[in-house]
DNA sequence: TTGACAAACGGAGCACCGCTCCGAATATAA
DNA sequence: TTATATTCGGAGCGGTGCTCCGTTTGTCAA
């Protein structure tokens, strides 16, 4: 790549990524451009979809998140494994609000950019799952796409300024519909 | 109301009922206004804002909603009764594509035209809900926001095509976190 | 029937969007 | 230094939401 061009690309991923935090991956891509100095369309020859940048932005959390699934493997029980990467996942989407719809349609779409990505994030979440049905932690009607389903409703709901306060417990309340060693006689009421 | 404007009106909301149906609440209101062969400040006029349409459209799905509740309240089986208008009030929501935002938006915007229907939409939730909990069939720590939550959630899941496939099952593995009362050893899989 | 007037109409206009396209500028290698 | 491929940047197109106001029209009283 031509010096001038890697130094825009750089510039252009740095200025998305604060403008995207800021605004959500909705942002108005002329903005990114203008903001970071640059023609619109060098911003789009470096990226030629939205998805492609929201995919560039997103690249090191897509990342650690695979690498975190490894590490959870190895953990003695499967169910909090699966717990905990789930919760990181719902976090990841959290970074930049508005990201999980263009996820959810890139995983039935084998030309979005954000494709790959989505299906290894899939992947590695079923991992998770097979391993807790396979010692009875985990129920054994979902799959990974039921999972990844319920990852996507969950960060939906997380970037609803109206729901942000019920997140959380909502979160445990599909945990635990998940999960099928939880002592669960009634679910009383908060602090108890 | 004169003449004419009441004409305009309902021909406006009938091209709208179409329109939206078919592409959904962003639809273009320039295209609605075009094609009810009106002119735009004419939709505005009757329709100030986008919500504004939207409750017009769904007036009557809410008033069958909270009628149905009260029906329901009846039942002797309160988890039936909860989990059947659950099943009703998203399917309501999916009448409109990209409808369920702009409700979960409403909820927490008092000036919004989508604001009472909504807050009455969660009041019929509600009712069921108190009434599962206090026979004990329904989990203790939720609420009436905790179910309009989980209602726009499964809503927002059955309007991504991709999770077009999965919406009913996982409506089936929510409502079993809901409920407290169901037997549950594990959940085996599709046709067991 | 005929005015007068409030009410309703409708679309031009503004600022924005995504995206394309191509003449101008420039980095690089000969 | 020069030639060329690469990169740049923004004008331009068709669309959006929404406002504003000159024009038309329904209505009702005289």
């Amino acid at each position: 790549m031509r010096a001038d061009a890697q130094k825009n690309y750089d510039q252009l991923l740095a200025v998305a990524r604060h403008v995207v935090t800021e605004q959500g991956a909705d942002a108005s891509l002329r903005d990114v451009a203008r903001k970071a100095g640059v023609g619109l369309g060098t911003l789009y020859r470096h990226f030629p979809t939205r998805e492609a940048l929201l995919e560039a932005l997103l690249r090191t959390k897509f990342d650690e998140l695979a690498q975190t699934a490894n590490e959870l493997e190895k953990w003695d029980d499967p169910g909090s494994a699966l717990v905990t990467w789930l919760r990181e996942a719902v976090a990841m989407t959290h970074t930049y609000s508005g990201a999980i719809a263009p996820m959810v349609a890139a995983i039935a779409d084998e030309g979005s950019a954000l494709h790959a990505s989505c299906v290894s994030l899939r992947a590695a979440g079923t991992r998770l799952l097979v391993r807790a049905q396979a010692e009875g932690v985990a129920r054994r009607d979902m799959d990974g796409n039921d999972l990844f389903a319920l990852i996507s409703a969950l960060a939906w709901l997380a970037d609803q300024p109206p729901l942000v306060p019920r997140a959380d417990h909502l979160f445990d309340v599909i945990s635990s519909a998940i999960l099928t060693d939880q002592r669960r006689p009634d679910h009383k009421p908060a602090g108890a």
